[in-house]
RNA sequence: GUCCCCAUCGUCUAGUGGCAGGACAACAGCCUUUCGAGCUGACAACGCGGGUUCGAUUCCCGCUGGGGACACCA
């Protein structure tokens, strides 16, 4: 059986975008499925909008989602010479011509027809596109030429793109015909789509894949995500590794409409992905995020964040859940929202029994779940309040907010320390009302 | 405008010439100290018109709708 070689050729131009992600998931993917080579190609050749910056966004985002290059990165703008002695062997058998600085290729006019994996036989006249510039006047070739030339070249077997390039493939079609170079398998997969049904556009959210990373989509959920867009592995499966996704790869089933990008689906696959990861794995998540944004040093308590991670391991749909909604474990005095202390803190009652609370759990040795739960029920059954009608305040109490993880677990967690400093700030808050 | 591609619940999808299945979301209920957590339930789709066929969501044609491409960008 021949070879499976395949390509995924992003240009420098712009960050990694989610749908460009996906047509390297597909490549990579299906390289894997048949021990084929997955190769990464560099087109840079505008040299007016490729930049670095780029180029090191595109890598790092592919490292992020676990797409590692078996060959390459090969970078276009390094093998000017290989296009020059394809483009002279066209000038020298005069099916290429110079004009005005640059090399065009006058298109015979015919129907071109080429197989396509998902879509079958697809004809074009190619009258439509009558001449193909091959080389520009900078001297750089143009992006089908090029293409066209590295492919064989670089023998690829399977060209896996979007199919916004349909219309690019009679033309190469021709160039491989010109250049007497055999034709790879086309399959041109559906695009990813935003909620307008256009193509995916920044209006929408985010499209750069290092903004999903920065917001805390782990790499195998977000990939199971991407894959599940246009494909699926049958059997009613969803949630999939990895592994999985190598193994069920199949391009026979990918779909052919294009498939639009919900975030919603991609939170929950998260959140199941989150559930799955060990709390080991998730505590040391936690620290990196902790410790770049300042709120934890080097040499953190390690045990103390695993109880954190413990508690809102089944709880969250991203890893800044932690920051966005728990930052109240990390600061001395917490940020209140104003509507939870309006809603939970005034009135005279409230600050008599945080005040009397504050007092019985100074006196507590151990500040573990059970003793301060057994303190505030106490207090709860003295006074004839319902739970609720102490809990809700304490919480906004101690986090800011009035929606918390379970409200013990917090309070062991913050400690003695911190629980009777906030207790106090808190009444002092709520008596100035 | 021209050419090309596409068409199953709101969304992602399964599926078959013979009762259209799953998931997300939304909704309802339950549980609960709150919740973005958990459990349960109900709702929800084959774009339209012709053919072929005993029978079409499935095959064919047309229409409509959507998308993409028409650069010395990639």
């Amino acid at each position: 059986m021949a070879m499976v070689r395949v390509r995924f050729a992003p240009s420098p131009t712009g960050t990694l975008h989610v749908g460009s992600a996906r047509t390297a998931l597909f490549n990579w993917l299906f390289a894997k499925h048949q021990d084929g080579t997955f190769i990464l190609r560099i087109e840079d050749t505008d040299q007016k909008r490729s930049d670095k910056i780029f180029l090191k966004d595109i890598t790092s985002s592919l490292t992020f989602l676990g797409i590692q290059a078996d060959e390459g990165p090969y970078f276009q703008s390094e093998r000017l010479a290989v296009y020059q002695e394809q483009v002279q062997r066209l000038l020298d058998s005069g099916k290429a011509v110079k004009e005005a600085g640059a090399v065009v290729f006058p298109v015979p006019a015919e129907e071109v027809t080429f197989h396509d994996l998902l879509h079958g036989d697809i004809t074009v006249d190619t009258t439509l596109f009558e001449r193909l510039v091959l080389m520009k006047s900078d001297g750089l070739p143009t992006y089908n030429f090029a293409c066209v030339v590295d492919d064989a070249l670089m023998q690829i077997s399977h060209v896996i793109r979007g199919d916004d390039h349909i219309a690019n493939t009679p033309k190469q079609v021709v160039l491989y015909r010109a250049l007497g170079f055999s034709i790879p398998a086309f399959a041109h997969i559906p695009l990813i789509v935003g909620a307008d049904r256009a193509r995916l556009s920044k209006r929408q959210g985010a499209t750069a894949v290092a903004e999903y990373r920065q917001v805390g989509y782990l790499s195998d959920a977000f990939v199971n995500y991407l894959a599940l867009l246009g494909w699926s592995p049958g059997g009613n499966r969803e949630l999939v590794s990895r592994e999985e996704l190598i193994q069920a790869f199949d391009l026979s089933r990918v779909r052919k409409t294009a498939a639009q990008f919900d975030q919603q689906k991609l939170d929950w696959l998260n959140s199941q992905h989150l559930k799955r990861t060990s709390v080991e794995r998730l505590a040391e998540l936690f620290a990196e995020r902790l410790i770049a944004k300042g709120w934890l040093s080097n040499d953190y308590d390690r045990d103390w964040l695993k109880r954190i991670t413990q508690l809102l391991h089944d709880r969250m749909r991203v890893l800044s859940d932690l920051e966005e909604e728990n930052a109240f474990f990390f600061q001395d005095i917490p940020a209140y929202e104003p509507e939870a202390v309006a809603n939970f803190l005034s009135g005279e009652p409230i600050v008599q029994q945080l005040i009397e609370l504050r007092s019985r759990l100074g006196l507590l040795d151990s500040f573990d779940t059970t003793a301060v739960e057994s303190v505030v029920r106490g207090l709860v059954a003295e006074k004839s309040l319902t739970a609720k009608a102490l809990i809700h305040p304490i919480r906004v109490a101690l986090t800011g907010r009035s929606v918390s993880p379970p409200l013990f677990e917090v309070m062991s967690i913050l400690g003695k320390d911190r629980v009777l400093r906030r207790l106090e700030h808190a009444t002092q808050l709520t008596a100035h009302r």
